[in-house]
RNA sequence: GGGCGGUUAGCUCAGCGGUAGAGCGCUACCUUCACACGGUAGAUGUCGCAAGUUCGAUCCUUGCACCGCCCACCA
């Protein structure tokens, strides 16, 4: 073995390995144990998030696995409608074309295109990461049976009554021409003004004034609400206004949506570009005017003057007029929410267009869809981990619009509806299926609807549809081989647990418990696991325009500085924004990025995994945990070291010979048993720690070190059973830690485990070790407990009064009991040699005691007498601070124990413990006073 | 407006009713034959503020302050 840990070398090598012999497919006949990946979008990269949140799922696969279970890892990549349309639709404007000019047809070929380039990036990066899912099941939104399911699911829920297509107020995003759903729209605050505008009554002096944030909505205004209680409006209820530069009469209505109090208590009405005005507008009967075409240009609708202008074009110009004609009242500053679409950026027009949808809010679609998918969660039947997320989920759905699954793109799966041309709809999964269920004949030809379905849709159906849902055993991949049978894999539905970001709650997971319920009667998942948020060291959202996001990769493979500044600032076309970026760059990186390998980063992102809703990712902490696949490197390097060839080994089932082995193994079950419960609990910071703890600070701090006298000592029977049990439990932490660092771990077990006559192609194929395995010996655990103590006395004298580390010195026990004394022998190897000691003897009662420096274990004094080592006084001052030390703590506890209501209503236990600790301080101060007086 | 988090060592975070912890960083000493990606010893905290419950509160309750997120938004 190489003398340090190099990541580079091994990870290819054995990801290649097991991918090629099928380590992960399911096998077995255990329990079905299923894990969804949440598709990340085709043409994506693979970013930090990802990184952490598929080290925790493949840290639960792994586990499961190994544990027996038949495992399922589910993955596959999502089409992503307008993300990759956009993709698509830039390289065409790139090349000096459009979408348009190629045809739908040609434009979703060239999309299928794309979609071969750059759909496995991500795949393959994911490999990187040492993601152990079943590639050969790897699934695609749009693939043929996933777009059945889809279709199925369409046709069967519009027959069932759950799918309706109507004329409705949307969100629409003129610039990307599609409809979006209530989620895909952010409220960004953003200055802006309160315009006041006087409408004059019809055939009077009077005018009411309204109070506007967007003027140039007057031109579909239909009516000014005032509060029906408003005393200052009432006598024009009823009344009609004159729109200013329109002309149109519009009623002043009353309607108990106004605030009294805001503004002047009258509010203009444009049903058809808002959504408050909207309902308003349906209350009262109104006309819906639409003045904007499709893409925000003020329609015929209006006068003259203003169509063709773009939305803000017009409000100047309206401005402009109003101001002309006195109309405009006031302008004052004001910060407003303004809607804008996710994916574009453009400020949302609600738009009154003909859109599909799912019902969620009729009595029928509260009982069959919305109402189950709530009460699973209520139930208990889905459990969210940590639990406060049920709420959020709950009062989304308690809250719930219906589902505009329509959108006016090309890429995605296209909706099932034809319509004759009498406008009748025939829904159906092919033309004559469609004609087949409908109630009349078509009138004339049939035309497809154009429109495409919300790409959660299709993710909704994900927990199923790869699962073979509804084509048993007829998907086939490229080479010909059925990737899912419904009828042998519905095993694996439910899953057992989710594992996603909050974000996507109501986009994805929310949609899936209704749509699996509905066409399967199973929850989805049983479990649903929200992973934080993944954010830079001071806690910054990541971000490429701020210049400090991580490439997963980088960092597993490190990369130079000026590569990181050229990759970091390539897309960034803002010249400002891309030097501010490298100039961060340079400051944080200045040698770049070093790398820490897969293994190394896994381990962070667990250590990390606690139940907070952010983590922040910083480097320094990734270093350390490369420290630590290091130093798990080098003790297996000096176990392997000390077991070559020829040197004895104790046989199997062999009890250990040395308390030091009785102890090691004691610890490792502990340490096992917390894994299984952080494991159960999804407690992966807790794990990691857990094992690190193990590994270092007792694996490699005491017990390598307590092999080592027994290893060169005279004791043949000591010496082989200490090389079985420093293999035993080397190969058994390499299993317990393989879900977390699997390449480090299969390297060193290769090596590891033919020593102990274990023979397996990986370590994958063993089973994950359990506490119950190791026989505790709580006597040995003391044992070596007090042997610690006692070295740390030494070595703490050592320090304190500057003898050097390699100095040999003579020590001297007193005043202990019997079981001190049996300890002292049986461990006289490994004072020597771990107290560099010259001589170990205990005080005579009867000889003169000579000035040592003194540290107390129980009732014993461990003594290094003083002669030419050091000074009486530093000794004196020494003895003096830590008795002083002693005396605080004493105090602590008499003021406890002096206090009759703690006595009397503290438990028992507690009372007692203090009790204990009183005189186990109380002994030591004693013994240090008695030391100090002497000197 | 409704909801959910957070505030603990210089930094990033665990702990959540009975002696304040980890990693990184810091200080001193040490190249000792697994590891300097190392070893040994050490320093560092009125656990956001206030009141309450309790024998006892970083931990429970209430209020407050600051930071953050989600949902809904008065035109």
């Amino acid at each position: 073995m190489d003398k340090s840990f190099e990541p580079g070398t091994i990870e290819s090598k054995w990801y290649d390995y097991w991918e090629s012999h099928g380590c992960f497919k399911p096998a077995g006949n255990g329990e079905p144990y299923c894990v969804l990946l949440p598709p990340p979008n085709v043409t994506g990269t693979l970013h930090m998030g990802h990184a952490f949140q598929q080290t925790i799922m493949d840290m639960l696969v792994r586990y499961h696995r190994m544990r027996g279970d038949n495992t399922l890892w589910q993955v596959g990549t999502d089409h992503a409608g307008i993300a990759t349309q956009k993709i698509v639709e830039n390289q065409l404007a790139a090349a000096g074309t459009d979408k348009h000019a190629l045809g739908r047809e040609a434009f979703i070929e060239r999309v299928w295109q794309w979609k071969g380039e750059s759909g496995s990036t991500i795949t393959n990066q994911m490999r990187r990461i040492g993601t152990a899912a079943d590639w050969s099941r790897e699934r695609f939104t749009m693939d043929e049976g996933l777009s059945a399911a889809v279709r199925k699911v369409f046709v069967q829920w519009y027959r069932d009554g759950l799918i309706y297509r109507g004329n409705r107020l949307v969100n629409w995003d003129p610039v990307l021409g599609t409809a979006v759903s209530d989620l895909e729209v952010n409220n960004v605050e953003r200055d802006g003004h309160m315009w006041s505008i006087r409408y004059p009554v019809a055939g009077s002096d009077e005018s009411v004034v309204i109070a506007t944030t967007r003027p140039e909505t007057m031109l579909g205004d239909v009516a000014v609400a005032v509060h029906p209680e408003d005393e200052r409006y009432t006598h024009l209820v009823g009344k009609t206004l004159t729109l200013p530069l329109v002309g149109r009469q519009i009623p002043v209505i009353a309607d108990e949506y106004v605030e009294r109090d805001f503004g002047t208590g009258c509010v203009k009405i444009t049903p058809a570009h808002d959504f408050n005005d909207y309902e308003v507008g349906k209350r009262h009967g109104l006309e819906n005017l639409t003045i904007f075409t499709l893409d925000a240009k003020v329609n015929d609708n209006a006068p003259a003057a203003y169509r063709g202008l773009d939305r803000y074009e017009a409000r100047k110009k309206i401005l402009i007029d109003l101001e002309a004609i006195g109309a405009l009242v006031e302008t004052k500053p004001h910060k407003l929410q303004v809607p804008v679409s996710q994916r574009s950026d453009a400020v949302i027009e609600p738009m009154l267009t003909d859109q599909w949808f799912v019902d969620l809010t009729s009595a029928k679609g509260r009982e069959k869809i919305s109402g189950p998918a709530l009460e699973a969660v209520r139930s208990g039947q889905i459990r969210f981990v940590p639990d406060n997320w049920s709420k959020t989920y709950a009062q989304w759905l308690e809250n719930i619009q219906d589902w505009c699954i329509s959108r006016q793109l090309w890429w995605g799966h296209q909706i099932p509806a034809w319509y004759d041309e009498a406008g009748n709809i025939f829904v159906g999964e092919g033309e004559a299926d469609a004609i087949a269920h409908a109630m009349t004949a078509p009138v004339g030809a049939l035309t497809r609807d154009a429109d495409v379905l919300d790409t959660w849709f299709s993710s909704a159906l994900w927990p199923f549809s790869t699962l073979g849902w509804p084509l048993d055993g007829a998907v086939k991949n490229d080479a010909g081989q059925i990737v899912a049978n419904w009828s042998t894999d519905k095993i694996y539905l439910p899953s057992a647990v989710l594992v996603t970001g909050f974000d996507i709650i109501f986009f994805w997971v929310a949609r899936m418990v209704m749509a699996t319920l509905y066409f399967t009667d199973e929850v989805p998942f049983r479990e649903v696991y929200i992973n934080a948020i993944v954010r830079d060291a001071e806690g910054q959202k990541m971000s490429k325009s701020k210049g400090n996001t991580l490439d997963p990769l980088d960092l597993i493979d490190g990369i130079e500085l000026e590569p990181l500044v050229a990759k970091s600032t390539k897309a960034l076309l803002i010249p400002q924004v891309r030097d501010k970026v490298e100039k961060r760059i340079r400051k944080d990186y200045p040698d770049g990025i070093p790398a820490i390998g897969t293994d190394a980063l896994r381990f962070t992102f667990a250590a990390l995994a606690s139940y907070s809703r952010t983590i922040n990712f910083d480097i320094s902490r990734a270093e350390g945990y490369k420290a630590f696949c290091n130093k798990l490197w080098n003790a297996a390097r000096f176990v392997l070291m000390n077991v070559d060839d020829d040197a004895a080994i104790a046989a199997a089932g062999t009890p250990p010979a040395t308390a030091a082995e009785r102890w090691i193994l004691t610890r490792l079950a502990q340490t096992l048993a917390e894994v299984e419960q952080h494991f159960a609990n999804y407690r992966f910071d807790h794990l990691a720690q857990a094992l690190y703890e193990f590994v270092w600070n007792e694996y490699c701090d005491w017990f390598l070190e307590l092999t080592k006298p027994a290893l060169n000592g005279d004791d043949a029977t000591a010496a082989a059973s200490t090389r079985r049990t420093l293999l035993t439990v080397l190969e058994t932490v390499l299993r317990a830690l393989h879900p977390v660092i699997p390449f480090i771990t299969e390297e060193i077990w290769q090596d590891v485990a033919p020593r102990l006559d274990i023979h397996a192609d990986t370590i994958m194929a063993r089973p994950y070790p359990q506490a119950g395995e190791f026989s505790t010996d709580a006597t040995a655990a003391a044992d070596v407990e007090w042997l610690k103590a006692v070295l740390s006395g030494v070595r703490r004298i050592r320090a304190e009064m500057n003898i050097a580390p390699g100095k040999p010195i003579d020590l001297l026990l007193a005043d202990g009991d019997a079981s001190d004394r049996q300890r002292a022998d049986t461990f006289a190897p490994s004072l020597a040699f771990l107290g560099r000691l010259s001589s170990q003897n205990w005080l005579q009662a009867s000889a003169d005691e000579p000035a040592a420096a003194a540290s107390v274990v129980g009732q014993m004094r461990v003594l290094i007498p003083l002669a030419g080592l050091i000074d009486l006084d530093a000794e004196k001052a020494r003895l003096t601070r830590e008795i002083k030390r002693i005396e605080g703590e004493i105090k602590k506890c008499e003021g406890k124990l002096g206090n009759a209501r703690f006595v009397d209503n503290a438990p028992a236990e507690v009372v007692a413990q203090e009790r204990q600790r009183m005189t186990d301080w109380s002994t030591q101060r004693d013994a240090l006073g008695d030391q100090l007086a002497r000197l």
